[in-house]
DNA sequence: TATGAATGAGATTTCATTCAT
DNA sequence: CATGAATGAAATCTCATTCAT
């Protein structure tokens, strides 16, 4: 008996990833990936029950290792700005080389496969930043305006930063980080 | 191949941008579009030559409405700030106004239909912003760092402000307007 | 604009009795349906939704319409024996000149295909039979046994009958038909 | 290519029958024959060099013991209602007991896996019966026309009782059966 | 020009069969 | 022998495009 490679889900997820960036969700078939994978089409099949069910469970996926880095290193102890630029960092950083995930979930929000329930499941990953930023604003670090909006800066701009150092192939030294940094926090700083 | 019923053409702007919206460049078909647009199939194909030729002239249609409205009342002769106050708000106004097309934009730019002649041209619809920018740090009234950067922290942060007010159904007051301004400015401003 | 052509449908239908027929439920695909009806595979799906569908609409068809003719000229205020010879007939000629259509049914009722309402409504078509021959038990011209007991013989005889005739291809003369009548009479007769 | 374990290969047997009666030829695949007998769709492959094999061993061998059923206590030197009875017993009681084979070789007639020799040696096992039959008729006792037809009529009217029985869950008592003898008897008697 | 039925290439999915363990 | 994952050919089904009306 040859045991289910559990690597070669990650190779599917892998070859989606790819096919998602160089041609959008529009523009893959079940047969890209298989061939990408490495594997037969039917192979597919026995992994995911479907289409849909595999770009579903890759958004979860998505979703879940993009969380757990947004926050790694981040100490809720440390000093509101600290924390804060340690998350800023995260995120760039996951944008950054993870880019093939960023372009998938962007396309799966508006797409006929992802429900409201991950959708929903996609926002809540954002809630320790929230809860980070609802303590900067009581400690009158930053500006007292809706939290969506400070939120907006900060995911809007690194959103942008990741699409541009990626098209135009920049590579981001620690003053271009730094330099962005001190945009976001100039912005939202009280 | 290409009359005269601008008409016909624009519903069928309009029914391809809906549909976008609702589920993706991956989720639309010539039929439903042909369907939302209220003609028959064959009629589509009067109008355009195939499924790329729509998406490709709605594409350049909507980078060139986009850049209409972005600089409709600026006027390069006022001010730095009343100019990039002008420009901020335009875009804003269009993103929301127009999110239907912000989607489909995005969406367009990971896909197999648009070439990458017409993603330069997209980046060209900035450029008298990009003027602006470089003129407001010649008069040191702006940070001194990489155009792209400011432009990140601007066109990042507008993207999700119309995202996050589509979403949760947001009423955009211009008080809300113009604190999400005071942030973009003073992440900015030298 | 080409009319929906109402009598493809019809030759969808032929070409499943044919080939079903021929090689049995199992060993249709939609090409060969589609093939023998001299059609193209897409067009199928314009009058069936599915395999299924196309399968169960037949199935309804050729019970309405076997159901029609099992009582074609039945009328029951004849005296029994009279309109029990005219439906034996009626079942017997039918079952023979539309062979296609009772393999197909058989077929059908141990198929994924057909639901149980469906089976259920295959039964009901014999109900005027049932009745007839009630009507014989109470003028105690045929036996007095469990109906279904009755229409076993009949039904079940006629069955066999219909499928040596084809088989061996046999010319059912009127002779013949009448010995098997007489068979079939003496069976049930009181 | 066919060993021993004759017990896993009549595992396979009884899955396949079941699974038939179920859904059907055209519903069963290799893989639920393999799960409803308890083995891996690979040691299928083992017993049976494909599909194909499968179905016609199967097919060989529901004919070989109902012919070998169908005869049991069957003694061509009693006389000849005796006989008769005693086949006519036998043979529904096999249908009965054994629906599934029932269903299966009615499936098997038209499909694309049982080739005629195979049909011509189902028709062969009622040879014995023919003969018995023909001697009824030397012997007066009963009608003199094709044997065929009186076949139809037994044969007939037993695959109905057996149909009924199981799809009614009708519990077969003796008075039923004998009642039911006798509507063939009294059909077939001279 | 407008229609929508028809087409058939291609996408999704299934499944008989093979093969590495 | 036994397993069940892997294969890929073939089946189902979709959809961009054409065409008869």
């Amino acid at each position: 008996m040859k045991p289910r490679d559990e690597n070669k889900i990650n190779e599917i997820y892998k070859a989606t990833l790819n096919l998602v960036k160089a041609s959008g969700l529009a523009g893959i078939t079940m047969q890209m990936v298989a061939k990408e994978a490495g594997i037969a089409t039917g192979t597919l099949y026995i992994y995911f029950k479907n289409k849909e069910a595999l770009i579903n469970a890759l958004f979860d996926v998505c979703i879940r290792s993009s969380a757990s880095t947004f926050f790694s290193n981040y100490d809720p102890a440390q000093p509101f700005k600290i924390g804060f630029h340690t998350i800023w960092l995260n995120i760039v950083h996951r944008r950054v080389t993870h880019f093939n995930e960023s372009i998938f979930i962007e396309q799966c929000f508006h797409s006929p496969f992802i429900d409201e329930e991950s959708k929903v499941r996609l926002r809540k990953i954002f809630e320790p930043l929230l809860h980070l930023i609802e303590r900067g604003k009581k400690e009158h670090l930053i500006k007292d305006i809706d939290t969506t909006w400070l939120l907006s800066l900060m995911v809007g701009a690194i959103n942008e930063i990741a699409k541009r150092t990626m098209y135009y192939h920049i590579k981001l030294t620690s003053e271009i980080l730094e330099a962005n940094f001190q945009l976001c926090w100039d912005g939202i700083k009280a």
